[in-house]
DNA sequence: CACCTGACTGAGAACGATTCTCATTATCGT
DNA sequence: ACGATAATGAGAATCGTTCTCAGTCAGGTG
């Protein structure tokens, strides 16, 4: 039994591929430990130029399928964070969240979380006829240091 | 004046750019009235294709062009469709809006409003150092018809 | 412990959406 | 009608992401 032994997420997400069948690779340990450091959502080129910075050079393909394939278990969600770009976030097993705020002049992004927004999605989820398995919201405007 | 004295959201867009100080050209007006026909989100793409089957071919730069400006205006609103593609639809002028369901296996997307899940999110706005101008929200899962 | 099968990896090519460039054309105030 | 300048379109360039494929490695088996 592996399951959930440990605290972090990065152990989470661990046992979570070994469970799911997944061997043990180099390339996807380094991309969630990089991950687990983080936050907030990072890009996937962030990632990648973080861990080439740290001396654990990792293929640009094996970052994107550590990523798909964490997000396919449910570990790492994505979001659009700018343009085209997507922006990945490991999701808490306890189901805490955050949706964020980003500046459209700076491209800052600011987290925040929000009892009665999480009651209001599960309820409209709750009435539709799909499965609803993930949400994200985004509010976008000017941030406090662009507004002058 | 010419602001607003129409009714349609064609016009009213027509009328905030020339407004704005735009000049009047062929490819933004075709890509105004292509908008207009429809209720939820298109990609540019969508738009351009659309526009050559009637004939009025129009350039991709020019389309992606007009998209850019009537979102600076507020006027047509982007939201992800779907990796790393870009969905627009128009905004109407009254604030009356709706958000979406985005079926991860086949792609559909089925628009849907509430008015509580507006008020917390209008409330959180106003919680925010931010000035917040416009929101996004999407919901994601697996929709009636891929739920077997 | 050596072996084997199939998963994992990374370099680079391919791809798709979007943006840029720039020569040509059209708008509209004068 | 004229001229300054905005609008346009074809194609190239860009950028994030995905695909391909040959070489490597994990880990169960004999």
């Amino acid at each position: 039994m592996s399951t959930a032994t440990r605290q972090s997420w990065e152990g989470f997400a661990l046992d979570a591929l070994q469970d799911a069948g997944y061997r043990r690779g180099g390339a996807r340990t380094a991309v969630i430990e990089a991950l687990a450091k983080h936050d907030c959502a990072v890009t996937a080129l962030d990632l990648e130029e973080e861990l080439r910075d740290r001396d654990v050079a990792v293929g640009r393909a094996s970052v994107y399928r550590a990523l798909e394939q964490l997000e396919q278990l449910g570990l790492v969600q994505r979001i659009e964070v700018c343009r085209g770009t997507a922006g990945f976030e490991r999701v808490d097993p306890t189901g805490h969240h955050h949706h964020h705020a980003i500046c459209r002049d700076c491209g800052r992004m600011v987290p925040f979380e929000d009892k009665s927004l999480e009651q209001a999605l599960d309820k409209v989820a709750g009435t539709m006829s799909f499965d609803v398995t993930e949400h994200d919201v985004v509010l976008r405007g000017r941030c406090d240091r662009c507004t002058r």
